[in-house]
DNA sequence: CCAGATACCCGCCACT
DNA sequence: TTAGTGGCGGGTATCT
């Protein structure tokens, strides 16, 4: 059982405090109804979910829907903590309060992962355990931690950021993301994909993403390739080309790519790329299949350009993914 | 891991 | 005039 805390400061932003409950508590749903369809009886949860604070028990969210939040546990859940979240808070420029510090380095200090949401970045940043890392925020406030921080890598074009054990995403629905992306790499990717669908998120948005995309046209743009990219993830195990890409989306080749930056913040390929190595990732999770097999049945031409991507997105090579991936469940 | 071949991506620009 | 399209060139990413 993983535990998660949700470190809420004063004047926190409720979105980004429920996020995570959203997203682990659908990931135990999610694992229930595999443990049921796998015929055995249902297993325990996977995440217990914990919003806390240190130093006052109740934080009051003034602004934007003016709530109040009742925080059911103290510092004790941050300390037993394997992942905790740090939302954002209104007063994110002042200087935290010095528990909440103390209990995230502490946390730090004994491996727990640390994952910020939008300008959560800031309490983390302060707590110095970004210091030489690369690490993201919301768009709006990237300029000021490099400045506040200069030794802080700041990467204003991405969803979110993994190092290992710290992650910071851009913001908002970014956490959704992140929080999505914690559970694939703790649980796997089928499962995580079946959480995305009872969540309704879009599988395919990742870390490396352009955080805003201009929209001239809203109502056309949001829709005009969705078509296109559905019938590129039915496919994605078929050699695929530009060129049959563009004719499926009855568009020239330049007119796709050029969509596709403007709408979509990637490129063709990037996304058959990442709709791919995930492929990979549920047959090396679900099957025996040898590493060779699998690079032909997730659309990858040879053994070699799967370990390429596969390596360069998910951090270890395809064999390596397996075996962990075996151990861990 | 290297190298040659190929595919892709995107600025530029003429065109509708 | 503005908005969108798509061919072309060639630097770069990817494949074999």
């Amino acid at each position: 059982m993983t535990v998660v805390a949700v470190l809420v400061q004063e004047g926190a932003i409720g979105f980004e405090v429920m996020i995570p409950g959203q997203v682990f508590g659908m990931a135990n749903m999610a694992a229930a109804e595999g443990d049921s369809d796998r015929g055995g009886a249902v297993g325990s949860p996977r995440y217990d979910i914990r919003v806390c604070a240190v130093g006052r028990s109740v934080t009051t969210l003034p602004v934007w829907g003016a709530t109040e939040l009742r925080t059911p546990f103290g510092p004790e859940a941050v300390a037993a903590a394997d992942i905790v979240v740090v939302p954002g808070a209104e007063k994110f420029l002042e200087e935290p309060d010095s528990e909440v510090l103390d209990a995230l380095r502490a946390a730090a200090a004994r491996g727990a992962r640390i994952a910020t949401v939008c300008v959560g970045a800031f309490t983390v940043a302060a707590a110095g355990l970004l210091d030489g890392k690369r690490a993201t925020t919301h768009w709006q406030w990237t300029d000021e931690l490099a400045r506040r921080y200069p030794a802080i890598d700041v990467d204003p074009t991405v969803l979110f950021v993994d190092n290992g054990q710290i992650l910071t995403s851009a913001g908002m629905a970014s956490g959704l993301d992140m929080c999505l992306h914690l559970v694939r790499s703790g649980l796997g990717a089928e499962l995580a994909s079946r959480t995305a669908r009872r969540l309704v998120l879009p599988l395919w948005r990742d870390g490396g993403q352009a955080q805003y995309i201009e929209h001239p046209d809203p109502v056309d743009s949001t829709h005009s390739l969705a078509p296109t990219i559905e019938w590129m993830e039915r496919n994605a195990a078929e050699p695929l080309g530009l060129e049959a890409i563009a004719a499926r989306a009855s568009m020239s080749v330049r007119s796709l790519t050029r969509h596709f930056r403007t709408h979509v913040g990637t490129t063709p390929l990037a996304l058959l790329v990442r709709m791919r190595v995930d492929r990979a990732r549920r047959l090396l999770e679900s099957t025996e299949l040898s590493v060779d097999r699998v690079a032909r049945e997730s659309g990858f031409g040879s053994e070699a350009s799967l370990r390429y991507h596969f390596t360069r997105s998910v951090g270890v090579a395809p064999q390596k993914y397996r075996s962990s991936y075996l151990t861990a469940s």
